[in-house]
DNA sequence: CTGTTAGCGCCTTCAA
DNA sequence: TTGAAGGCGCTAACAG
């Protein structure tokens, strides 16, 4: 194997292309410059071009985003990388952003806002130009203080308190309205809404799509059918329990998330209870949810390529020095399946 | 809401805090340096430190890294981002390299070589510090390129022709052992080897695991056992089919993956044959493939782990201009489980 | 222990 | 159209 570390393979510089083509390195990073504007002769772009190219030469990131105060990056903070969701999110936006040449830094915040904060604070520092945010919790002051701080932010999913930034969120509330009437449709009367931690604003509003498809069937919820509490795959587990053991059984269920539907799944999986649920949120593994009869699935590498479109025109106007035009959120619609 | 983009939020620079604190920039640098070994006294830095604190200072990284040379950056190249298995070595590298101040910076090569290169192209141009990269494809020439350039690079999961690299693997061959081993137990004899592209090195040694396994038991194959083909959920349906329709089928099925595990269950759901799975790879939901009896868990977060501390020493390695002292492969074992 | 100075590699007026 | 020159913010000699 050839030595390592050994070669001090100093990068080339502008300057050693500037040497070689008999230009000054102005000349050499005008020719260079994606940006066509520049005033160069075709034939010394050409040349230059040709010259860099058989140097290996390669712009030096670091001293561009210094002199340009811009990095070309976009940060992405999700709560977690083990998740489908948020990574299809991430996809959406990752390929918006690399059709216009920006780069996509992803971090996670491990579900909380401690975590979230010092990542977003990490990554100020690298001088990202904008920030796309799945947030952790319900808190957005830190959100809102980092877009005051003259950073673009786009929120992903759920919206915050504190916080008035753009947004591309799930019609979560018609989504579960959907999901509901599916279920309504087959017969089913006695529906159980299963988990949800109502700080989030999809669980608020997933809550209220299921309410008002049982007002609107004029079915009023008997206690213990809204179980709420928590997000997770240990929290549908419990909450699953609390309703089969509750005074009235319910016939079927809706759960407020896929982490929530698996728990969900595995404590009927202990039991024959016969009871049915529709799920938010899809994945290749739902079609083998034995109790799963219905599917909400979200748009989510469209949502990914909506917050990856939106955070570069905030991006640009910033560039541009023009005014915030306004707070805008994108809503996108939710889809009901069969698993 | 207050007005965004207008305020020139300029950042602060060591110069400000120069000022403020009455002292040059050199000694700023100093205090606010993580690196203790700078002589200044416990009295200015912490002064400055304050002073800093209060003008709300933050290190310019992009300068910081041109000075450096150095981005305290990772870049971690993964085939795809939806995939619990790269997610959780990505996750054990990022926790990894977080302890010791550096950031992951995250990619996918969406399967495909083509992109891996760009993607290592772009990220080489960031100047990243080192690069942990599961290979999309068993062709690594670019990659070996990438480290006779000079940049550490550490392989993960699977190892490619033309590169001598660095790499953590799983014990691929002792784990498929294990795993048709268990089968073995249980008194089924008759099993098969289904997906694979055996460009692939983890499938060339899974079947090598299971080979030996069988073979110890002084079993010998039948045509139709061994089906190899693909590494995708499409694969597995078809080479299960393969198997269902083979003149001589099998009691019992090892997967190559988790992927084709899962198009192996669907297919096996649409007709009753009571074939048995034993399948590589762990999930949530595993518990719930009908056909799963046995899992071959990787220690993924744990690979992550290994992987981020090897580049770090990589990095450190060069950065301290020592010789490259070897290629080293280290292995993690592989649990058996019951889903 | 602290200040002065000289760049790191690139871009961008300002002149020519 | 091209070149010269200064500087983005920070650090690392080299002095003091």
């Amino acid at each position: 194997m050839s030595a390592r570390f050994t070669v001090k393979n100093m990068g080339k510089t502008i300057f050693d292309v500037a040497v070689a083509a008999g230009v000054s390195t102005a000349t050499v990073s005008r020719a260079l410059s994606r940006d066509r504007s520049e005033r160069v002769t075709e034939k010394t772009r050409v040349k230059i071009t040709k010259i860099a190219e058989q140097l290996g030469y390669r712009a030096n990131h670091a001293a561009r985003s210094l002199k340009r105060q811009s990095t070309m990056t976009i940060a992405v903070v999700v709560p977690e990388l083990i998740n489908d969701f948020f990574m299809e999110v991430a996809e959406g936006i990752e390929r918006e952003l690399d059709q216009n040449g920006y780069t996509m830094l992803l971090a996670a915040s491990l579900n909380s806002v401690e975590e979230e904060k010092k990542r977003i604070s990490t990554l100020e520092d690298r001088t990202v130009d904008g920030m796309v945010v799945i947030p952790s919790a319900s808190m957005g002051e830190h959100l809102q203080a980092l877009s005051d701080r003259g950073v673009p932010v786009v929120l992903v999913d759920r919206i915050v308190e504190g916080a008035e930034l753009d947004a591309v969120l799930s019609d979560n509330e018609g989504g579960m309205f959907k999901l509901t009437k599916a279920l309504l449709s087959d017969g089913f009367r006695r529906i159980a809404f299963v988990g949800g931690d109502l700080t989030a604003s999809t669980a608020r509003e997933r809550l209220s799509g299921y309410a008002r498809a049982l007002a609107e069937a004029g079915i009023t919820p008997e206690p213990g059918w809204v179980c709420l509490g928590g997000m997770n795959v240990e929290d549908g587990y419990r909450r699953m329990e609390d309703v089969l053991k509750g005074g009235s059984v319910p016939e079927a269920a809706v759960a407020v998330n896929l982490l929530v539907h698996l728990g969900m799944e595995r404590r009927l999986s202990e039991t024959a209870s016969g009871v049915v649920i529709a799920g938010f949120d899809e994945s290749g593994y739902t079609p083998f949810l034995p109790a799963c009869r219905y599917i909400a699935a979200q748009d989510t590498v469209g949502m990914g390529k909506r917050a990856g479109k939106r955070i570069l025109e905030l991006v640009a106007e910033k560039k541009n020095n023009r005014t915030y035009a306004g707070r805008r959120i994108i809503r996108l619609p939710v889809t009901i399946i069969r698993p």
